[in-house]
DNA sequence: TTTAACGCGGAATGATCATTCCGCTTTCAA
DNA sequence: TTGAAAGCGGAATGATCATTCCGCGTTAAA
């Protein structure tokens, strides 16, 4: 396993790697807790860092953010398509899909809005963002939903899009608040409620 | 009519409302496209006038803010009161709300969020926001639903809390887009979905 | 019409950050 | 152990606003 090093090339220094991980788990925490605004100096301070060494990896707060968001969306996005892949009985999916949100959804606070920026294109299936992927699959399995007859009759993109806007992390939050923050008593709620929104 | 003056009292010049009207206008129209970003000179520009001018009136731009956000809540709460005294069946009245909400939504985007604010305190039905004042009415109508039987059984609260969720300006933007930015036909499935999910 | 207030516009000010820069440290490889 | 390349911290810089200030224009009363 040891590393190639073509002629001329030094090894990466060790502290680089070390503080590229600081740095982004502070940024995913403070962008988390309290949005895009936080200060960078707040970030490296969290990181044990100086700022500079943040712009040595990451040429603006933007791309900074970007990234941040990026890994958590991949994440998420990965814990949905598990979740959607363990049964096939549609309901269930959905069952399954909310409580993925649900879990995630403190990661996701104040990060991801898990709607559409208004300066976007008109909704777009193929966009990379969370809202497109999570838009798409619930349209998928409420689509299915129909065709097996579980779920009554309407047009599955809007009824997906209703089913989206119970998702988002704030939406979580305040729910949440109700029931004594218990994230997943929410989630059955919101599940229940769905299920009867849904139902044929 | 005549107004009185108390000795040595000067009329109030003609420009001072007019100006204030203008920069009311202004200030509404432009947090409602964009929130509470917009700068003080732009207000200022869009209302013909200098950004002195603003200052004589609001001392602060939150002050500003606020006063058109009071403002904006002021007349949705007093559209929601009529619309739910035209009618005692609760789905009627539940329908009418949400057809209010989603008509007033263009005023409030962007201006208010519908949901309290994380940093505030645990929901509070006192509050004199717009959130607090929905939320308190929906869970009346509901509670009345199920006393009468017409409303499938649940915490009041939480149904109302999850109705809600539906009704944030964002929410309406957002569904509005996928009927072609028609209010009115994404209130319609709103309400048949909502309808669906606190039947009995 | 005149005049003293009163408001007005918008340049100047100050605060708050994002971003850059550079002398000092740490790390690697020999 | 040592030299130099690569990183690092954090002060300095510059941009972007909110807010203040003041000489000038308008207005109400006489």
């Amino acid at each position: 396993m040891a590393e190639e090093l073509i002629a001329g090339e030094r090894r990466e220094r060790r502290d680089v790697q070390r503080n590229m991980e600081r740095v982004l788990q502070a940024a995913q925490e403070l962008f988390a807790e309290r949005g895009p605004d936080v200060k960078m100096e707040e970030i490296a301070q969290r990181a044990g860092v100086g700022v500079g060494t943040i712009y040595r990896r990451f040429p603006s707060k933007d791309q900074l953010f970007a990234a941040v968001r990026e890994a958590v969306c991949q994440s998420t996005r990965h814990c949905l398509a598990q979740a959607a892949d363990d049964t096939h009985d549609p309901l269930e999916q959905l069952r399954a899909i909310i409580m993925v949100q649900y879990r995630q959804s403190a990661r996701q606070a104040a990060l991801i809005d898990l709607r559409p920026n208004p300066a976007d294109a008109p909704v777009n299936l193929d966009h990379p963002g969370l809202y497109a992927s999570l838009h798409a699959l619930l349209t998928r399995v409420i689509a299915s939903g129909q065709r097996q007859g579980s779920v009554r009759d309407g047009d599955p993109l809007m009824l997906a899009a209703i089913c989206l806007e119970l998702l988002s992390p704030r939406t979580v939050q305040n729910l949440s608040r109700l029931v004594g923050d218990d994230v997943e008593a929410a989630a059955d709620h919101v599940i229940l409620f769905l299920s009867a929104g849904l139902a044929v």
